[in-house]
DNA sequence: GTGCTGACTAGTGCTTTGACAAGTCAGCAC
DNA sequence: GTGCTGACTTGTCAAAGCACTAGTCAGCAC
């Protein structure tokens, strides 16, 4: 890993705000708030079945739910089955989706480092080729860490 | 998205365990983890420059490197510079390693969705495109959300 | 010996997370 | 009206995260 510009001479100081993954961290890390996206990128999008499907509490499904919509990973939006009176629905918003690769790559590193069985895997629908998270440059490179530059 | 198996079934029983997600939350699930583990991407591995360049308190970043250690993704390993005494530093194992995708995810999140001047971005050595983050199968294809398929 | 420095440990206190249990509230079915 | 159900809210409690301050400890320099 190469560090260029301020990041190269910033000797012993605090990144502090500037760096993307704490303020990152401060919003989405927590185990309820992952557990939570995982399901909504599964399709989830009742308050019942997020709460159920995780695991976790509704009181935290509730607080945590209204967290990741102020936000804005996810919509708070009405419905309507016909006969039933209108509910809301949680839908992924784009930066919801954006998110995606961050907690799948947790989750294949989940897999691989603390290994159980009955762990889900990813595959490529048509190829059926097993799916990992990596980093790729614009030209279409992989990157490893020592060809990897950070600006700052 | 596409679940299959007994994740395409599996109701509103709760993933528990079985979740890599939630077992990797469970061990990196912090923002000190996370800030240490991006410290030790960037090249750290003596305590008082972790301490120092995250921002967080020494007592903290003592307990967490402990953590990260027994965890496996650093490695506290003693070394001697000329004229001290023996000191350890903290080295990356490829269990740390291989969590980079992960971190520099979130961090690409970060940068996108809560934006802040100053914030490091990610270029490729030599061709000096952008990089980002993504789901790509063995094949070599980039996997889109519609045609990841989840197995479990 | 004394001092210094890097690397911690210990104690206090506040805040957040999360589990558990119980209560509320809206509106359709009857 | 009463009941039911989905979607919460409220309250209590324990554990964890983190900041801040202060103290310790090892070993080289002198």
């Amino acid at each position: 890993m190469i560090l260029a510009g301020r990041l190269g001479r910033r000797g012993n100081r605090p990144a502090g705000d500037n760096c993307p993954i704490d303020r990152a961290m401060q919003v989405v890390g927590t185990r309820s708030a992952m557990l939570l996206m995982r399901e909504a990128y599964y399709g989830t999008t009742r308050f019942d079945e997020f709460a159920a499907r995780t695991g976790i509490t509704e009181a935290v499904a509730a607080k945590r739910l209204r967290d990741l919509v102020e936000s804005g990973l996810l919509a708070r939006e009405p419905y309507q089955e016909p006969g039933q009176r209108t509910r809301h629905e949680y839908v992924l918003t784009e930066s919801g989706r954006d998110l995606m690769p961050a907690v799948f790559a947790l989750g294949e590193w989940g897999r691989k480092h603390l290994p159980q069985k009955g762990s889900p895997w990813m595959t490529h629908d048509g190829c059926a080729a097993p799916v990992s998270v990596v980093l790729l440059c614009a030209e279409g490179h992989p990157v490893e860490s020592d060809s990897l530059v950070i600006t700052s």
